[in-house]
DNA sequence: GTCTATAACGCGATAGAC
DNA sequence: GTCTATCGCGTTATAGAC
């Protein structure tokens, strides 16, 4: 294939990718029609299924593009060791994800409030590990005496939904905004008042 | 009517919403068939036509009761004062909605995430005046001093997030707990556990 | 690689017998 | 009030011309 067509594939493989992230986020899966997604990005109906044969696996990689993304916003626990740097890091990294990419962070959580129809055992695979390490790094934290005794699973999911939040339900601050997205500045202090909460609840300075 | 058809009514009726909150969470609007709430009632399709004469007109009765149930959770904005008791009652009702109403928040999250297609314009109606009166109360404990200058949305937000998580999430948290569900007691030491990190969070001592 | 036409199917809704 | 049969639409996916 010559380098002028791999071009063109992958830009509209690209292309393709974000505009159903968009789709998919606003109307589900079975809520998203092929032809939705092709209009939003300007191609025929078939051409989708030149690059993705089926609806699913567009979807599938859709989520799965995500899945390393929100993994890149972990990488603060290997890095760092200091809890208020490492959560502080974490916070900001998943609050800068909410607002770059609000699609993204809706089809994840439809998908998992369904019960991860299609990521099926991957979810699992890619999971497990990955939290039980974050787990046991806050765990040692409390071990020695870095913060106060909580459990780290709660740690996790309140930063997880409160970061989430204003991407997933942005619907609903938006309506509390007067109807408005919220501004840099606005996004900047909810950035500071779930960080400052969170570190504050497990007892830090912020 | 007589006394005893109106009984097969309203117990079909309730039948039906209860299991069409959980196919509907399941499964979101669109990849919700009227055959599966059907299956999940045992009653003929056709039946539920009878009671709801279209798919929206039963999904709208589901999310207005559910509208309901939310707005009880917060009564304790009414009948407290003191931010300790209010926030730690309130926190303690929406974790207990997401143990037995799991479905329901599902569906309400669900629809919140895809823009509030259905609820529309009567989503704004129900939350605006609703939330800027924890809101205003909040800002209220800030202005007392009786808790640190914190911004009153992100308080509320976070705790929305955080205890619906547990319901809407549930996939994930039950992956994480070895693939159970979270027993008695460790739902427990999940309300102990947001209660405080937020009650600390804010500038009180649990 | 791109596009048109169409096959095959699932689903919501209704008509009408009981 | 209950149930069966059916109509008609929207959708996915593909076949095949260009």
């Amino acid at each position: 294939m010559s380098n002028h067509k791999i071009e063109i594939r992958r830009s509209n493989v690209d292309k393709i990718l974000l505009g159903a992230e968009k789709v998919f986020a606003e109307k589900g899966f079975a809520g998203a029609a092929m032809a939705d997604i092709a209009a939003e990005v300007e191609l025929p109906r078939s051409n989708l299924h030149y690059y993705f044969s089926t609806k699913t696996e567009l979807y599938n990689a859709v989520l799965l593009g995500l899945l390393e993304v929100w993994k890149q916003d972990a990488l603060c626990f290997e890095t760092y060791d200091d809890p208020r740097l490492v959560l502080s890091s974490y916070i900001r990294a998943k609050m800068t994800h909410s607002r770059t990419r609000p699609y993204g962070s809706k089809v994840w959580a439809d998908e998992i409030i369904h019960g991860a129809p299609m990521l099926g055992l991957r979810l699992d695979a890619s999971l497990y590990d990955w939290a039980k390490m974050k787990e046991a790094k806050i765990r040692q934290w409390v071990a020695d005496k870095r913060i106060l005794a909580v459990e780290p699973s709660s740690v996790l999911y309140m930063i997880w939904a409160s970061t989430q939040h204003y991407a997933d339900f942005d619907h609903q601050v938006n309506i509390l905004n007067e109807h408005q997205p919220l501004s840099d500045i606005q996004f900047e202090r909810a950035v500071h008042s779930v960080t400052s909460i969170i570190l504050r609840g497990i007892g830090l300075e912020p």
